[in-house]
DNA sequence: AGCACGCCGACT
DNA sequence: GTCGGCGTGCTC
């Protein structure tokens, strides 16, 4: 009990550097870590706060606000999170905060919502006075008037100013309007109505005698009675009310009658799962093929050796099915299952897939999820004790991006990362900035839990983690059933462009290629990593560009809107230029190649085709992915083209032909980690080919058909691309040898920025020599006027990494507190991508 | 992150 | 004068 305690140490989710303490004054509850408490912040705003440490030391220098109230009878958050909220916040260098905002579903946190309300007895002398004499005020007053209250952004909005709160006081200090603070977004679960015998009624001859007198007065009530005493479980035991109205066909009136005849008593409770659907909870588990079984057993032995794994298969040697088995194995030993994938949207095959074997007992946590689902999904994870689970098996395996990593697991057994290559892994904005990928892999040697981490072509990090004995790696080097790896080459466009052997955009290679395919009544997929008709606007006698006013990119053209557009900040032009301002030529044109129009050249160049094409514009709704992928997997379609959301997890049977339409443009990106990724990206879209059955073929189109990396993608050579590459990063002192932590400066004026960013350079250069990289201008300089600069600093694996940290936090925090550099903005971003 | 407070230029 | 923009500091 709390009487024993005098305070507690809570986390707020806010960017907050500590703890606050609050007293648990007058708190009659029991408190203890993991509850969420509502607290008072600052003058009026209320928050969710988590409670951290329960204790009895007095604060020194201030005195602790008492917290408002307890919410919870047993804590949401559990030991394992406590572990990984600190050990977050202390290796990304972000508060705990930050990780609490990230880490609950928005029904588990509440804040508070400023509102204006009618005073209840206000002067209608000063109402008249104030509003005749102020404008502002007048008009706020007359909306709270006419709607009966008005939040503060309303206020804003409504007075087309930043802050509304002067408008407001000085309403208040009229005493015409209150200001309320009303907690938002609470979660309550869904409630049904049930019903249970009365106390009078719980022996079977009063209930036999009351039915007798029932059948001839009133059949309908004997007939209710009858069907609740057939439902009920056991005897006296709690109904649903809907479902018992719906088989006797009758409505809630019959049971209200009984309820006035003291036979039964009605009650509400958090509903119960209506008999989950699960198709198929009894089919038996994929045969593995002898090349899947050595691996399955190679990943048992690391299993019950405590050891974790990288799994690394080729395209199409079948992962899913190893995953399918472990996660088997995880449940039948009473675990729970953490399996982590790229980008929900794009893995419905593999969220298909896994629905047929583990459907009840299987949770997907995503973005696009209500707050209830979210929520619910949480408490299921969890366990709760007094949750009424709407699955009563949910909760055993949840499927999620990269923030399902934060849900509060009790019984973890088993992790596993799928695509663990994908950059999505990391998170950018907002802090925490952290990688799912580590996580889980922090997480699941916390927990005591077997870990995997999946892919056709691993990091460059995990495959040397591997090779130093840090992970187990386990290879699948044949394709399923059979198949055989596609047959790669190049298609020279150099050449082709000399030769005037170019239809469009396509090589003759490539078009002959794509006929051959549609003869066969086969399929094909371009790749091309754009979306958009002609993505740039350029003039065809000086090559300018018209930029972007606020940001240091040549804008976008839009075809069909007729318009140049800046994706970073929203900024349009319309119509786009005619003529050339830097050469005032009227030699302005369309540029560049996106998705739209080779799905334009291809109805020229082959009428008879069906094309589809997948981009971020053809998916955007709800289930467009999810039904493009069907049609095309059913072969209403040919050809698809799309961008890089052709290269992820699809599954296709009859793709023979693959086709990259520039394969060069990544390999010139700037960037330490680009050869790595384009051969990733090149490997996976190839893997899209020749899945089952006869050998598919792929076809680069580039102007460098000698360059080294296309050739490994060509030989299927993954470990001689990850040993050149390693080479290189040892010699660059580049990750895994080094670890990195990117420092990020912005500010709108760029002569302070540069003054700034040297001053902190020189600081941290002081601190640790030639590790610090910089200032740098990054690629992307100014968005939306905010310049940027970057500082980069390396360190060696073999440094403690606390110690380095520890200073670095110093040095950042004195700088920010040097009066000459407070408007500047910095963000810290460790392990960045 | 909000929100309050205080300084400063631009207006009735 | 006073209104609103904007920068700064603080939250137990």
């Amino acid at each position: 009990m709390s009487v024993e305690f005098k305070y507690v140490d809570v986390v707020l989710p806010l960017p907050l550097p500590k703890l606050l303490t609050y007293s648990l004054e007058g708190v009659l509850n029991p408190v203890q870590f993991g509850m969420r408490v509502v607290v008072q912040v600052g003058a009026k705003k209320r928050y969710t706060a988590i409670v951290w440490r329960v204790h009895n030391d007095a604060p020194l220098v201030y005195t602790a606000r008492p917290i408002e109230s307890v919410v919870d009878e047993y804590p949401v958050v559990v030991e394992l999170q406590r572990s990984l909220w600190d050990w977050m916040s202390a290796h990304y260098m972000c508060s705990r905060g930050e990780v609490m905002a990230a880490a609950l579903p928005a029904g588990l946190k509440l804040s508070s919502q400023t509102r204006l309300v009618l005073h209840p007895d206000r002067d209608p002398l000063a109402e008249r006075m104030l509003t005749d004499s102020d404008a502002s005020a007048g008009l706020l007053f007359e909306a709270v008037l006419a709607q009966g209250g008005l939040t503060v952004q309303d206020a804003a909005k409504l007075l087309q100013v930043q802050s509304p709160q002067r408008a407001i006081n000085r309403l208040v200090d009229a005493g015409l309007v209150l200001t309320e603070e009303e907690l938002k977004e609470r979660y309550r679960p869904r409630m049904e109505r049930v019903v249970e015998l009365a106390p009078d009624f719980q022996d079977e001859a009063t209930v036999q005698s009351m039915l007798d007198m029932l059948e001839k007065r009133a059949p309908k009530q004997a007939e209710a009675l009858l069907g609740y005493l057939s439902e009920a479980p056991i005897w006296g035991a709690l109904v649903a009310e809907k479902p018992l109205l719906k088989r006797l066909g009758a409505g809630t009136e019959i049971l209200r009658k009984l309820e006035e005849r003291g036979v039964f008593r009605r009650s509400k409770r958090p509903e119960l799962a209506t008999s989950p659907v699960v198709p198929g909870q009894n089919q038996s588990l994929p045969i593995l093929s002898p090349a899947q079984k050595k691996a399955y057993d190679a990943l048992v032995l690391s299993r019950d050796a405590k050891r974790l794994a990288l799994l690394h298969g080729v395209t199409g040697s079948g992962k899913t099915e190893l995953y399918i088995h472990l996660i088997a194995d995880a449940l039948e030993a009473g675990g729970q299952v953490l399996f982590l994938v790229p980008e929900i949207a794009l893995t419905t095959q593999l969220i298909q897939r896994l629905e047929l074997y583990f459907g009840a007992y299987m949770s997907v946590y995503h973005s696009r999820f209500t707050t209830r689902e979210r929520t619910e999904t949480w408490l299921d994870v969890l366990g709760a004790p007094l949750h009424k689970k709407r699955n009563p098996k949910g909760g055993r395996l949840v499927v999620g991006p990269r923030s399902a990593i934060f849900l509060p697991f009790t019984a973890l057994k088993l992790v596993l990362v799928d695509e663990e290559h994908e950059g999505s892994f990391k998170q950018q904005d907002p802090a925490p900035r952290y990688q799912a990928r580590d996580v889980a892999m922090w997480l699941a040697q916390k927990a005591g839990a077997f870990a995997v981490l999946g892919s056709a072509t691993p990091s460059v990090e995990t495959h040397w983690l591997a090779e130093q004995g840090k992970l187990d790696r386990v290879d699948l080097t044949e394709r399923f059933g059979g198949a055989q790896l596609p047959e790669i080459w190049c298609a020279d466009l150099r050449k082709a462009h000399r030769q005037r052997a170019m239809f469009g955009h396509f090589s003759r290679e490539l078009k002959l290629e794509i006929e051959d395919v549609l003869k066969l009544g086969k399929q094909v997929i371009l790749f091309q990593n754009r979306r958009g008709y002609a993505p740039m606007w350029q003039c065809a006698t000086c090559a300018w560009m018209p930029g972007c006013e606020r940001c240091d990119v040549p804008l976008t053209h839009h075809k069909w809107k007729n318009e140049l557009h800046c994706h970073h900040c929203g900024f349009m032009e319309n119509p786009p230029p005619k003529t050339c301002v830097s050469c005032g030529k009227a030699t302005m044109e369309p540029k560049g190649l996106g998705t739209e129009r080779i799905e334009e050249e291809l109805k020229e160049h082959f009428p008879q085709a069906r094309v589809a094409r997948m981009d971020w514009d053809t998916t955007r709704s709800k289930h467009g992915h999810e039904r493009l992928v069907r049609a095309f997997a059913n072969q209403d379609y040919d050809i698809l083209v799309g961008t890089q959301m052709v290269t992820k997890g699809l599954d296709f049977a009859h793709v023979r032909l693959v086709g990259v339409l520039n394969a060069d443009r990544m390999l010139s990106f700037p960037d330490f980690r680009s050869f790595e990724r384009s051969f990733q990206m090149l490997t996976q879209v190839a893997g899209r080919a020749g899945r089952t059955g006869e050998r598919g073929k792929v076809i680069l189109q580039t102007f460098n058909p000698e360059h080294w990396v296309l050739n490994k993608v060509m030989e299927h050579d993954y470990h001689g691309l990850v040993k050149q590459e390693l080479l290189e990063r040892k010699n660059y002192k580049y990750p895994p040898f080094d670890r990195l932590i990117r420092i990020t400066l912005r500010h709108s004026d760029a002569n302070r920025l540069e003054a700034a960013a040297e001053v902190l350079a020189l600081r941290l250069r002081q601190r640790f020599a030639e590790r610090t990289i910089g200032p740098e201008t990054p690629v992307l300089s100014r968005i939306n006027d905010l310049h940027h600069r970057i500082i980069l600093l390396k360190f060696e694996r073999s440094l403690a990494p606390a110690s380095y940290k520890t200073l670095l936090g110093e040095d950042v925090f004195s700088f920010q507190s040097d009066d000459r550099f407070k408007r500047i903005r910095i963000t810290v971003d460790v392990d960045p991508v």
